[in-house]
This record gives structure tokens, C-alpha cells and sequence, in this order.
DNA sequence: ATAGTTGCAAAACCTTTGCAGTTAA
DNA sequence: TTAACTGCAAAGGTTTTGCAACTAT
């Protein structure tokens, strides 16, 4: 099965990207993600050894050919994630800030149910869960 | 049935709150309000009438008693809904950036099955669908 | 009288953009 | 060689905070 970076660094090709350091730093950081990460994650993840502007840029390409996707968890922070075949949806600690993932075959059928009688033609969705975690709860 | 605004009151009021022209003038607004509106969105309406600092205060004062929740649908600008016996979710045009709501019963059954199942103590859930709309579709 | 509320302005934050130098193709 | 990529710094937009005046209780 190709790695994710591969597709990704193939699908920014074809879109007339040309590839470089920031670039490659970004995506072989991404390649070990499974959850979503902030830019300013990214950032600090390779010790600013890139600008925080080349993330930015970065993680807007990835996402116009669709290697990555925007999450949003209401704490008014944008995060991305590498867009895999199994798809998954998040769980925010209210307390603690933790994001986590988690799927369910039954909810991805409801909600493929609903897309198909919106009226829209729905690229993407997304499920945010929010409360105390498991730790947070006591 | 109690509007929603007289809750809001006696919720804001039992947490320790005082009433004054900036909150009045945002729940008025609200009561008015059927799916989620920005601070801009409000301030605006309210045609400069308070400062847009109080209307977030206002805001987080509402979030915080249960009264109003905050929806993010991916542009980087929070938006708040007042909380109603009927909950719903959101559909963003990607295209003219329309937010609209709608709601599932299945939809809403499958994701109580999730949340029961999590471990964690959910106490809010949002759903959003993004794609084009039927104006901007063809 | 006391303590919360308000508006303004300033600050803080996240994200985007301009620009000059660098590098892939 | 040419156009895209990069980093820095500056700018932009949203949200928060400090403070002095105001006002509900």
C-alpha cells in the first residue's frame, strides 16, 4: 500500500507544485500523524527549523489537492490532518484540551444518509464531540 | 412555553450575573436568532449600538450557563447559536460561504450511541456538512 | 456602597501576505 | 533560465484584556 507522503507528494505534482525542504519536512512530519496537529504543532514539532509561514503554505496546498483536511475543535485553532482510507472523527476534552479520534461504521451511515438528501453536493464532514474526558471527569 | 430569552436571564442571574443594556440589547437579538450568528454578525446588527467587546463577553457569559453554544464551520470565525429544545446541525456552502441548519433524527439517535460509548462525559456534539450548495452546485 | 457591567483602546493571537534571496526543474 | 519555494518581517483579522466610568442591586 503507497505510503501517504507518496500520494500526496504525487497528487502536489500533478497540481504544478514544485517540491522543497519546507515542504518535505512538513509532509514527512504529517506521515507519522494519524490525528490532526495545528500549524503552530508542526512548527514546533521541527524545532522552527522551517517558517511558521511556510507551514501555512504548505498545509493550504496539501489541502487544495486533498492530502489534508481542516478540522476545526472550537478552540478557535485551525488543525490539519493526512486525509487516510479510514476516516475518523474527534472527541475534545473540555478540560483538559486533549483531541482525540474515534469511529463508528453506524454514524458514518447515518450521516452519508443525510448528505445524499441536503441538497448539497458534500465534499466533507466532520463530528466534534465535546466533554470531559475519561481522566478529566472524576 | 418560556422564550428562550427569559432562560437565558434566570440562567445568567442564578450563576451571579447582572443584567445591563449590552447584555439585554444581545439576547434580544438572539431571542430573534434561529442558527448560529458571529460577534461581527451581532455587532453589526445591533449597528454599533455596544462595543464588540461586550459582545463577546456577553457571549462567553451565555456559553457559560448553556444558554448559547459556539459552531465552528471551518472559516477561522467563531459563530453562537441560543440553545432551544430543537438542536440541529450545520451545512456550509464552500462556495458562497451560506451557513444552513438541518436536522436527522437517525442522525442524532446514532451519535447518542457514540457518546454513550466514549468514556467521556459529552455534553455537546456538532455535526458539520461542507459542500456546495444547490445554487452554487451546477 | 459595592461589585459587576460597559466602552474604548491596546494587546494578544492566529493566519496571511510582500519581498528578496534561494532552489527545483 | 525561469518560476516556484522559502524565511523573515510586516500586516490583517478575530478575540481578549486593562482600565476608568457607569449602573444594578
Amino acid at each position: 500500500m503507497t505510503p501517504w507522503s507518496d500520494e500526496a507528494n504525487e497528487r502536489l505534482r500533478a497540481a504544478g507544485y514544485r517540491s522543497g525542504a519546507a515542504r518535505a519536512a512538513v509532509i514527512d512530519l504529517l506521515e507519522g500523524e494519524d490525528c490532526c496537529v495545528s500549524a503552530a504543532d508542526v512548527h514546533g514539532s521541527l524545532r522552527g527549523r522551517i517558517g511558521i509561514a511556510s507551514v501555512y503554505r504548505v498545509l493550504e496546498s496539501l489541502q487544495e489537492v486533498g492530502s489534508v483536511r481542516r478540522v476545526d475543535v472550537g478552540d478557535g485553532v485551525a488543525r490539519y490532518e493526512p486525509v487516510r482510507a479510514h476516516h475518523h472523527h474527534h472527541l475534545v476534552c473540555t478540560e483538559c484540551g486533549k483531541v482525540e479520534a474515534f469511529d463508528d461504521p453506524e454514524l458514518e451511515r447515518a450521516i452519508r444518509r443525510v448528505e445524499a438528501k441536503s441538497g448539497y453536493a458534500v465534499e466533507a464532514h466532520d463530528v466534534v464531540l465535546q466533554g470531559a474526558c475519561d481522566t478529566c471527569r472524576d
